[in-house]
RNA sequence: GGCCCCUUCGUCUAGUUGGUUAAGGACGUUGCCCUCUCAAGGCAGAAACACGGGUUCAAAUCCCGUAGGGGCUACCA
């Protein structure tokens, strides 16, 4: 059978890097094995989903690159199925129908709390008959007594869990809307899902769901419930710390591929490898090497991914992404090569090409000063007169004018690159002085400088 | 509290059936080199098997216990 596997978040908030990481992960394992993935959205608590929400994971997804290949399916809008479902568990008597209200339950919270004990709903309706009419109820499930619930879980292997520790949970809310665990497993079946590859924190949930997977009579999954993302501080993901929608990330100037690379590699390995293409993560992705323990998210070690991807990306895409404008005569490609080599994120690649939007470059006051100590500007004007009378344009040749210049006039390379620096590209920072020559051009470079002299 | 999961450098991890591992790589960090700026790069260094018992000729690797961390225990997902 071919792998089938989903991507179920709630929309009650933007898509952190924790729900980013199981996308993904399940993204890769589908592919791998050329199977699908589903995107679901299980939005049934009415009160915190929202449509922002919604459209946010979509487009988090999107930029990512995670295309899904069924779905988006609401949960909201599949309740006639959910409801059928209860109703046969209410008539196979695997179910029954509660009429407790939530007073009523709370006055045995209170109770419980006093007395110092554990709340557990008392199974009060479990084999009642005597049901009133048009009174609100939610459908609860019969957890059986006393059974051994055995699942395997593909990383932690067999795991034993006595339903004694499992209350009669709710499986339709009074609203109509299904909860959590219940949604979850019935659309599972019924998108016939082979693998659910999900954080942790559902490891407790299983026992319930394999419950109602045999209660539907459906085939149980495959899990593989994948360690936590903690934040630097090892608590769960706050604001401070990657719980803050992937959104913040692209705008920081991260590519997708490295929030890919930087989550997929944090908690699953291949070696001492840490860069990886997506083609690589795709064919060499594996659950067996996923890490069972917690991982903690580290922004440095995500900035220096990206970094590397920087430097490996391709030109005409970087070019793509920075939408901006290029002055006419620049070599852009080479422009864009010599930035990424030092870029750490896009925006900062974007920074440092500034210098080739226009026809000249913006320099300020301070930095025109600059300019005038030690000589600089005799120099620069030295130097437009040399470069002037350059008959072949080329890396060499710029390098031995260079030379040339520096014994003729007695000098060392910093005192001719920082004013010239300067003066082409209004900052102190660049790339190398032979390169943003050979980035503007001849025509440009004596332009700029004329252009400031004047 | 109950139940469940986890535990190798500060961080991510390699270690896949116990045996050249004086525990390897990467990020970060320290020092040096390179250098026209900022970086990048190169080289070198410090840095870990949570603890205690077993099993075994041999344990980071298997077993038990302790401690610590995390999760679930909702008409949240």
């Amino acid at each position: 059978m071919s792998v089938v596997t989903r991507f179920a978040p709630s929309p009650t908030g933007s898509l952190h890097l924790g729900a980013v990481r199981t996308a993904i992960f399940n993204f890769l394992y589908a592919r791998q094995n050329s199977g699908k993935i589903i995107l679901r959205i299980e939005d049934t608590d009415q009160e915190r989903s929202t449509s922002d929400s919604l459209n946010e994971i979509i487009s988090s997804l999107e930029w990512l690159g995670i295309n899904w290949d069924e779905g988006p399916y609401l949960q909201s809008e599949r309740l006639d199925i959910y409801r059928e479902h209860a109703e046969i568990l209410v008539d196979k008597d695997l179910a029954y129908k509660c009429f407790m209200t939530t007073e009523e339950i709370n006055q045995l919270k209170e109770r419980a709390l006093r007395e110092n004990k554990i709340y557990k709903y008392p199974g009060t309706w479990r084999n009642r008959s005597d049901h009133p009419k048009n009174a609100e109820f939610v459908i609860r499930f019969k957890t059986p007594k006393s059974k051994q619930i055995k699942f395997v879980d593909s990383l932690r292997g067999q795991i034993n869990i006595d339903s004694s520790n499992i209350e009669d949970f709710i499986v339709l809310k009074s609203n109509g809307f299904p909860t959590y665990n219940f949604a979850s497993v019935v659309d599972d079946a019924e998108m016939n899902v082979t693998n659910i590859i999900r954080g942790e924190d559902h490891l407790s949930n299983t026992p319930k769901q394999i419950l109602i997977f045999e209660a539907i009579n459906k085939k149980i999954p495959i899990f593989t419930h994948v360690s936590m993302m903690l934040g630097k501080d090892k608590t769960k993901l706050s604001k401070r710390h990657g719980a803050e929608s992937i959104n913040n990330f692209k705008k920081s100037g991260y590519l997708s591929i490295s929030m890919i690379n930087y989550l997929a590699r944090l908690g699953w390995s291949h070696g001492n490898q840490e860069i990886f293409s997506l083609k690589e993560m795709i064919s060499l992705f594996s659950l067996s090497n996923l890490s069972k323990s917690p991982a903690i998210f580290d922004t440095e070690k995500l900035s220096w991914v990206n970094t590397s991807h920087i430097k490996i990306s391709d030109n005409n895409y970087l070019k793509k992404l920075l939408e901006l404008k290029f002055y006419e005569e620049i070599d852009v490609n080479l422009a864009i090569q010599c930035a990424k080599e030092k870029s750490k994120d896009l925006n900062l690649l974007k920074e440092s090409l500034k210098f080739c939007e226009n026809e000249y470059a913006d320099i300020n006051d301070k930095l025109k000063s600059e300019i005038y100590k030690d000589n600089g500007i005799d120099l620069v004007k030295k130097f437009s007169r040399e470069l002037k009378s350059l008959e072949k344009f080329t890396k060499e040749s710029i390098k031995n004018l260079f030379d040339n210049f520096l014994e003729k006039n007695n000098i060392k390379l910093k005192n001719i690159a920082s004013p010239l620096r300067i003066i082409l590209t209004g900052s102190k920072v660049s790339p190398g002085i032979y390169e943003v020559i050979q980035i503007l051009g001849k025509n440009l470079t004596l332009k700029r400088i004329k252009y400031f002299l004047s």
